[in-house]
DNA sequence: CTGTTAGCGCGTTCAC
DNA sequence: GTGAACGCGCTAACAG
C-alpha cells in the first residue's frame, strides 16, 4: 500500500482542477453533471479521477453561500425530558434519512420562542419544530426557509405528521379494549404537565374515537410515576367512575404506573382493569403481566417527515400523508 | 407596536453598514469585539442600533467559509437503539451547551466507518463519535478538524470521557451491594451484541472493582429481553455460580429482565437475588419490588464534553476530567 | 460541442 | 476608521 503526500488543507475544486489540468468550471460541471454542459468523456475521466484521489468533497459552506440556502434541515428536539426512545428512535432514523436525501441535521434544544440567531445564522433549508408559534414559523419562511413544519402545530404539515399517528394510536387502543368487552375507559398519563400538549391532543382523539363507536365519553387518570400515588389516584379514580373497567396509556411509563398502582392495591390486570399502552418498549415486556402495547413504526414517521420536508426543500408539491402510521397490536397479558 | 418593512432578505452586514453609515469592515470589528481595534463610542453604538433595527445575524456560512472551518460540531449518535433515556438527555443538553458556547451541533447516524463526505463537507470545528478508528481521526485532524474526540475510544479524550462514568457506575453498584452483604456478583446485560462494545468494557471495570475489594471474580450474565428466556437463563447461571447473590445490571432494562425472570421462578429480590441497575428511570421506581438503581448526573458527562471540546476548538489546553461522573445511588427496594 | 474567464455571495482580515 | 482581497463553489457570458 502506498501513501501519497497528505495535503495539509483539505482539498478545493482549485486542487482538482490543478491535478486534472482544467479549470474549476470545469470540475464543477463534472462533479455536478450540468445538464446544459457536456464534457469530453476524456476531460471527465480526468477530473473524477483527480477528486478521487485527492477525496475532495465540495465545501458545505461555500455551496450555501452561493445558493443563498444551506442543506441543513434545523430539528427542534422536543421539550426536555420528551426525547424518549420512541422519539430517539425517530431522530436517530430522521439523520440517516436526510443524510441519504443529501439533507443535514442540525439539532436543538426546543425553546418557546426559537432565537432567530440560531436559524437565520445557519440559514437552514428546513426548520421541523415541536410546536411553533405562526408568527415565527412566518418569519422563517419570509427570511428564505423553505420548509417550516412543526411537530405538534396547527399547520397542515403538523397535521400532516401527528394527525396519522394519534389517530392510529386512539383507535387500537379502543378497538383492543373493546375487542375484550371494555366500553367504559379512562386515559393514563403521567408527568408534570398532565393534560398539556400531545396529551391533550391525545385525550381529544380518544375522545372523538369513543364517541365514534359510541362509547361513554373517557376520563383522564393523570398519575405520578411512584407506586404508592399512582394507587391513591388509581382508587380515587375508580369510586369516581365505577363503570371503567379499562385504561388507554399514554406511554410505557404510564401504563407501568397503572400497574403498580394495582398492585398495591391489590388489583391484578386485565381481571380488575385492563391496560393497552404505547411504545413497545422492553419494560412492558418484562412487566407483570406483560403488558399489551400499541407500537408505531416509526419508520413511516420518519419517511414521511423527511417526504415532506424534502419536496418542501425542492419547491415540489408535498406528499400526501400514510392513511396509517404503521400501528400494530402486541398483545400480551394486560387486556 | 409598531411593525417596520420587513425586508425580504435576511440583513447582511453590508445593510447594518448602510444603515449604520460605516464600512463593512466596522461593522465587523464593532459586532466581534476585536481587541486590536478601537472604534469610538459613537460608531459603535450606530453599528449595534443599526444591527439590531435589521435583526441582523452573520452568515455561519460566510464566516466559516472565511475562517476555514465552522462552529459545528458533529455528533454521531450511538449505535441504532442506543439513544435511550439517558445518551437522550446527555444529547439534549450537550445541544444546548454547545449553543452556549457559540457552537451548533449536527447530528448523524454512527457508522463504524464515517463517510468523509459527510465531515468533510461541512468543515466541523470538532467531531465526537461513538467508537472513532484511529486513522480516521488522524484523517479528520489533519484536514482542520480541531477537536476529535471518541466516546468509547482509546484517545485520550475518549477515556476522560467514559472513565469516569463506567467507573462510577461499577464502584457505586459493587458498594451498594457489598454494603448488604453480597461478595458473590453478576454482571447482567441484555440485547443483541451481548458483551461488546460498552458492556465488554463495563464488565473489565467491574471485574476490576471486585478484585480491588477482594472479592471473587463477577461472572457475566447475558439475558434475553423477555420473561420465559431470562428465568431459563437465570436458572442455569445460580446452578453455575451457586455462591452469587447479587447483580450488577448494565441497564434498566437488563434490571427488569432479572426481575421478571425471578418472579418466573418464584425469586424474590432482594431475598433470592440482589439486584443494583443503573439509570434511574420511572420503569425502575414502578417495578416490583421498586429498583434501587445508580444514577449519573448528565450534566456532569456533558459538561465536560463541551469544555473539552470547547477547549480543543479553542486551541487551549484540555480542563482535566471530574473525578466523578455525578454518580449517586437511589435506593429503593432490590438490594 | 468543449471549455474558459469573470464575478457573485458574505464576513473577515491585512494594509494603509 | 477604510478599501481591497481572500475563501470556495456556482453560473452567466463568451471564445475556441
Amino acid at each position: 500500500m502506498h501513501r501519497h503526500r497528505t495535503p495539509a488543507r483539505r482539498a478545493t475544486s482549485a486542487d482538482v482542477a490543478r491535478l486534472a489540468g482544467v479549470s474549476r468550471t470545469t470540475v464543477s460541471f463534472v462533479l455536478n453533471d450540468t445538464p446544459s454542459q457536456s464534457i469530453s468523456a476524456d476531460t471527465r475521466r480526468r477530473v473524477l479521477d483527480a477528486a478521487q484521489e485527492l477525496s475532495y468533497a465540495p465545501s458545505a459552506e461555500a455551496r450555501a453561500l452561493g445558493r443563498g440556502r444551506s442543506t441543513s434541515v434545523l430539528l427542534y428536539l422536543p421539550p426536555a425530558g420528551s426525547l424518549t426512545e420512541d422519539i430517539g428512535v425517530i431522530v436517530e432514523r430522521l439523520s440517516v434519512l436526510f443524510s441519504e436525501a443529501g439533507l443535514s441535521m442540525v439539532i436543538h434544544a426546543w425553546t418557546r420562542r426559537p432565537a432567530a440567531q440560531v436559524w437565520s445564522s445557519v440559514t437552514p433549508a428546513a426548520v421541523l419544530a415541536w410546536d411553533l408559534a405562526d408568527d415565527d414559523a412566518e418569519r422563517m419562511r419570509r427570511s428564505g426557509v423553505r420548509g417550516v413544519v412543526s411537530w405538534t402545530g396547527s399547520d397542515e404539515m403538523g397535521r400532516w405528521i401527528t394527525g396519522p399517528r394519534e389517530h392510529d394510536i386512539a383507535r387500537m387502543q379502543v378497538q383492543r379494549l373493546v375487542a375484550a368487552g371494555h366500553t367504559h375507559l379512562g386515559y393514563a398519563v403521567t408527568g408534570g404537565d398532565h393534560m398539556h400538549g400531545v396529551s391533550q391532543w391525545r385525550f381529544e382523539v380518544l375522545q372523538r374515537e369513543c364517541a365514534a363507536r359510541g362509547l361513554s365519553r373517557p376520563s383522564a387518570l393523570p398519575l405520578p410515576a411512584d407506586p404508592r400515588g399512582a394507587a391513591e389516584v388509581l382508587l380515587r379514580w375508580r369510586e369516581q367512575h365505577p363503570g371503567a373497567s379499562g385504561v388507554c396509556a399514554h406511554d410505557t411509563t404510564a401504563a407501568l404506573a397503572v400497574l403498580s398502582g394495582m398492585r398495591r392495591l391489590g388489583w391484578r390486570a386485565p381481571a380488575d382493569l385492563a391496560i393497552v399502552g404505547v411504545n413497545d418498549s422492553p419494560a412492558a415486556a418484562l412487566a407483570d403481566p406483560p403488558l399489551t402495547m400499541v407500537a408505531l413504526d416509526p419508520e413511516v414517521t420518519a419517511r414521511h417527515i423527511v417526504a415532506v420536508i424534502t419536496a418542501l426543500v425542492r419547491d415540489e408539491p408535498a406528499p400526501s400523508p400514510p392513511d396509517t402510521a404503521g400501528a400494530f397490536t402486541v398483545d400480551r397479558d394486560s387486556v
